[in-house]
DNA sequence: GTAGGGTTAG
């Protein structure tokens, strides 16, 4: 067969393509297969369903359509797009003469989250009926039982639960998930729970699910003491944190709604619990408002409250609310002064941090292990090596607190990303108890920091040790042996990772507009204002450019070899992508802030620095460990965070020791 | 060699 040469004008990537003709072609079970990966690519690629009916054209005119797996992959492209694709996907479907399973389950998969789930079950009888040997599998289920959650059938939901175990796929987690989303969609909330409970293996999806069935079901109380029993053995992730706050809002409805019936006012363990889940989020729309309603009702400020406030202003990047509430109380326990240390410490202001310590002193509040932590870890982000060495030595003999494993872990990040590894690894050695997972991390980061290669193998394999499913360690021993240009094992950890399941964590950045949350992952067209967002960014790096701006290509750590496509790369960060965001949906006082899950890279962080004198735009940035505070192209971690150690490094030796 | 894929929130 001759290869067909069709120009397709519309495509963006290319004026012309040539679909590949099959070329070779073997014969298994009477199934006849051709070798036709390109046709495949080509496929994936397309981004509208213009491109799609092209293709499919050609595939018609050369035999591809007739290759099952060809075929499916057009179905899937067509039914991943809107409805009108979907509808498209369906008719497609019935021109392919022995559909496999995995096309079947494209279609119901995409009818279960259209605007007519009831044809995913109408097409999931028709496979049954057509008795051509095509038989449900534990992809199929889902979907269905997805399907009957939206259309709140009881029967049908319970009809497939049985079908599923009768199966013997009665224990896969996500079919048993998607049991409890549906029965707690149906209000019973109590088959959800017994579900849940008969989970073998409970994963995060698990929980998040029956923790939002209690929480828009009206039993918040529930929902939160799920959150609670969760937390021992499993971390909960974004999805978690939005149940729980939609758990936390609920109690809150709930108890204003019974406060209005002359019942107790809502108290201010209410109040603790709602403001930590809007700090772990980072709501701070949310939480202004619960302060707000706490001044106006005249609920009395216990510590405890004061603490919650305090860390929910200073997680949310409102270091001067933060202050500001610290300063309005007289009474100050150990744990209000603690939060402010640290949430002076997360913001880079290190001396100020010292200095509180040193005023809480004064007053006659002793200090306990909470403090010291905090106290540390300000030490730590600002540079302050001298001092959190004094400090760490008098912990015991002046203030009677034993150094815990944490201290030891903040002392090792302190030490390492100085650069005196040496003494971090004497350190670890003196240790009077084993060293966990947290101080390996350290040293970690501190070998990812100065390029160690030798050291960073020994405490990877050492975290690794603690927590093989860390796939953190991972990403930062790649990115380790990247930068020291060893490809190849490079190459061994990513196969590895994969072997053993785990996946990178990727990159997300949220940003909160007018109280409601926008979400970005790397290269995101997801959002409604994708285009306006892609065009600002364009300005954004037109305007960098004709600064002198250079995008710092060592942060693309992966195997990209075209320079563009690197600079690609850097420029789709998340991060940016909220940046842009906020740029042209905040009023100019607004400052942007930012939250990202993992820690932000040098790039990023360099371009933020010169937005914000650019736009004359404050940006808050609260990436995993820390916030980032840019203002008229500076940033309050004084460049002491990402990539220039070495500049912190001069800067410290070239001070006098106190 | 003849493959691929799922569940939870807003």
């Amino acid at each position: 067969m001759a290869a067909a040469s069709i120009p397709i004008t519309s495509l963006p990537w290319h004026h012309s393509v040539s679909l590949p003709s099959p070329t070779t072609s073997i014969t298994v079970n009477n199934d006849r297969y051709f070798s036709n990966h390109p046709t495949i690519l080509l496929i994936k690629q397309c981004s509208n369903s213009k491109q799609l009916k092209q293709i499919h054209a050609q595939m018609l005119r050369n035999g591809l359509f007739s290759d099952p797996f060809s075929a499916s992959t057009l179905v899937s492209a067509f039914s991943m797009s809107s409805f009108q694709g979907v509808d498209y996907a369906h008719k497609l479907f019935d021109q392919i003469p022995k559909p496999n399973i995995y096309t079947w389950n494209v279609l119901i998969r995409a009818y279960s989250s259209s605007q007519v789930p009831v044809q995913s079950l109408l097409i999931f009888t028709r496979m049954l009926y057509r008795c051509d040997q095509v038989l449900p599998n534990k992809f199929t289920y889902p979907f269905v039982i997805k399907a009957a959650a939206e259309l709140l059938d009881m029967r049908v939901g319970e009809v497939l639960h049985g079908m599923a175990v009768k199966m013997s796929l009665g224990s896969d987690v996500f079919i048993l998930n998607s049991l409890i989303h549906f029965y707690a969609s149906c209000g019973c909330l109590d088959s959800a729970y017994r579900v849940f409970l008969n989970i073998p293996v409970r994963d995060v999806v698990s929980w998040n699910t029956i923790i939002t069935g209690f929480a828009q079901g009206d039993r918040p109380d529930e929902a939160i003491e799920l959150f609670r029993e969760m937390q021992t053995s499993l971390k909960p992730d974004k999805v978690t944190m939005m149940s729980v706050l939609t758990a936390c809002t609920k109690k809150l409805d709930l108890e204003i709604g019974r406060w209005v019936s002359n019942e107790p006012k809502p108290d201010a363990v209410t109040f603790v619990s709602t403001l930590s889940a809007c700090a772990q989020v980072g709501a701070i729309y949310m939480g202004g408002w619960i302060h707000g309603y706490i001044k106006k009702h005249g609920v009395k400020l216990s510590c405890h409250l004061i603490t919650s406030l305090i860390d929910m202003y200073s997680k949310c990047g409102d270091l001067n609310k933060a202050l500001e509430v610290f300063y309005s109380v007289d009474d100050k326990d150990v744990f209000i002064w603690s939060a402010m240390v640290a949430g002076l410490a997360m913001h880079g202001h290190g001396r100020d941090a010292i200095d509180l310590f040193k005023k809480m002193q004064e007053v006659n509040v002793k200090p306990n292990a909470v403090t010291f932590t905090n106290l540390l870890c300000a030490c730590s982000h600002t540079g302050l090596v001298e001092e959190g060495r004094d400090f760490f030595k008098k912990m015991q003999p002046v203030y009677g607190v034993v150094p815990g494993v944490k201290h030891y872990a903040c002392m090792v990040d302190m030490l390492g990303r100085a650069g005196h590894l040496d003494e971090a690894i004497e350190l670890i050695k003196a240790m009077p108890m084993p060293p966990l997972a947290s101080v390996w991390g350290a040293l970690l980061g501190a070998c990812k920091l100065h390029g160690n290669v030798e050291v960073a193998e020994q405490a990877s394999s050492h975290l690794l040790e603690l927590e093989p499913w860390n796939h953190g360690a991972y990403v930062l021993m790649s990115n380790i042996y990247a930068k020291s240009g060893k490809w190849d094992k490079v190459a061994m950890l990513r196969k590895r990772m994969k072997y053993i399941g785990l996946k990178k964590e990727p990159g997300c950045s949220s940003i909160e507009v007018d109280a409601s949350f926008h979400e970005f992952v790397v290269g995101d067209n997801t959002h409604p204002q994708s285009k306006r967002i892609y065009a600002k960014l364009n300005e954004i790096s037109e305007k960098l450019k004709s600064m002198g701006y250079e995008p710092n290509r060592s942060q693309v750590l992966q195997c990209v070899e075209e320079e563009d496509m690197q600079e690609q790369a850097l420029h789709l960060h998340s991060e940016k992508l909220a940046i842009a965001f906020g740029l042209i949906s905040l009023k100019q006082a607004q400052p942007i802030r930012i939250m990202k899950n993992l820690r932000v890279c040098g790039d990023c962080h360099n371009v933020a620095k010169l937005i914000s004198k650019l736009y004359n735009k404050e940006i808050f940035l609260r990436d995993r460990y820390r916030f980032h505070h840019f203002k008229a192209g500076d940033c309050s971690c004084k460049d002491y965070w990402p990539g220039s150690y070495r500049k912190a490094c001069r800067k410290l030796t070239s001070e006098p020791l106190p």
